[in-house]
DNA sequence: CGACGATGTATCGGACCGATACATCGTCAC
DNA sequence: GTGACGATGTATCGGTCCGATACATCGTCG
């Protein structure tokens, strides 16, 4: 997951490990903590060795005085040509592992850089999962209420609130993508002349590529 | 986290590992998936080293032949008075780490085995845990917003009402927590305890419902 | 009688976390 | 000016937990 994560953020730009994190933490906040320095840094070895990152040097500025002290500060990362194809391949793989909490949540978060068809792969994946976990819920709530108490079961009538607003929400993104839509459009039209924004690969159809 | 969970289970039966899970999965399914055998089965031998569960010989039916072949099918675990012991302690423990997603729900499912001054103690501390996740989905969604894709604007959005239907969620339990009433409720009859139930009784050491 | 799904115990590699350590840099109070 | 402090920045270690896998028993149904 977290590979995915850097593969997906290197492509954005280069950079060290400690800006690498607060971009991870402000992309997908809303699904997980910050990820931990304990799994980044060792992460980070693991690619490069790869082969998929490569350690770029930092443009020296040319008014810097060469520091005799070796400057080992700063370690940045850029991705490479690999790297975009492991990329790319992530996301073609994107199976039954894509559809949990997690999982899902940071390939949403990279939807800009998915294809069309495996959005909605994505997302109906991930639709499904919820509604067994939604049945699940209501069987518990409902067969066998009496074995619970009180406090078990208020939590599970909130997780299956959660669960329906999911489903719901899924549903609406579900029903953009197919009109071809992008996301959050409110029904209520364009009202003209406001221009697409996407800085980042306009949304409709994604290609490698070619540098 | 496990260990809380186990412990909490034990105090209300005696079971064997494949049982624990299926009452781990039904009374945790709104928080998290199915548990793992690769950390049940090594965490009910760590419990049993520690001294705070044992194996209890499953009561052998008269009319049962004993079996030459040696019987090595389920092993059933209960729960010793230090592991009682230990689950209060790590009740009353309860700090920082049982503020995250995954800690407050496996604690909020054993609140009827909590007292009420160390459940007011979590619920708040959970709010102010999410009320810094809400505020930290603002900050992006309003100072970063051009540096977004409209995905993960979108993904952002969902997280930040999620949150704010969290506050609402602890706001009503909390007042319900300080006026003395069990959540929820709607005059709910004493949740069911197991006739061969010997341990204290479900609501623990605190006084719940007042007729 | 044999296939199949539920029950049941168990291990292994790997992902990830939380605590900890340490070093540099800018800033602001004293 | 200096020293405390918070931000930036890299790194390791022990421990928890997951997912895949293996294997054995039991009841049931074609």
């Amino acid at each position: 997951m977290l590979e995915f994560a850097i593969l997906g953020l290197l492509q954005e730009a280069p950079m060290h490990g400690y800006e690498l994190r607060k971009e991870l933490t402000a992309k997908l906040g809303a699904i997980r903590a910050a990820i931990s320095y304990g799994t980044l840094y060792p992460t980070l070895r693991r690619l490069q060795a790869a082969g998929w990152i490569t350690e770029a040097n930092e443009t020296p500025t040319a008014s810097d005085v060469p520091a005799l002290t070796s400057r080992r500060g700063r370690v940045v990362y850029e991705i490479t040509a690999e790297g975009k194809e492991r990329f790319a391949q992530l996301i073609a793989q994107a199976g039954p592992e894509t559809y949990d909490d997690t999982g899902f949540g940071v390939h949403f978060a990279f939807f800009a850089r998915t294809d069309q068809a495996t959005r909605l792969r994505i997302l109906e994946g991930r639709r499904r999962k919820i509604e067994e976990r939604r049945e699940g819920l209501r069987d518990v709530l409902g067969r066998a209420a009496e074995r619970l108490d009180a406090y078990t079961m208020e939590l599970q009538r909130h997780g299956l609130e959660a669960c329906e607003r999911e489903v719901r929400w899924l549903e609406e993104l579900i029903a953009n993508e197919r009109s071809g839509r992008a996301p959050t459009a409110p029904t209520t039209g364009a009202t003209g002349g406001r221009p697409e924004d996407n800085s980042p690969p306009p949304p409709g159809e994604s290609r490698k590529e070619r540098p």
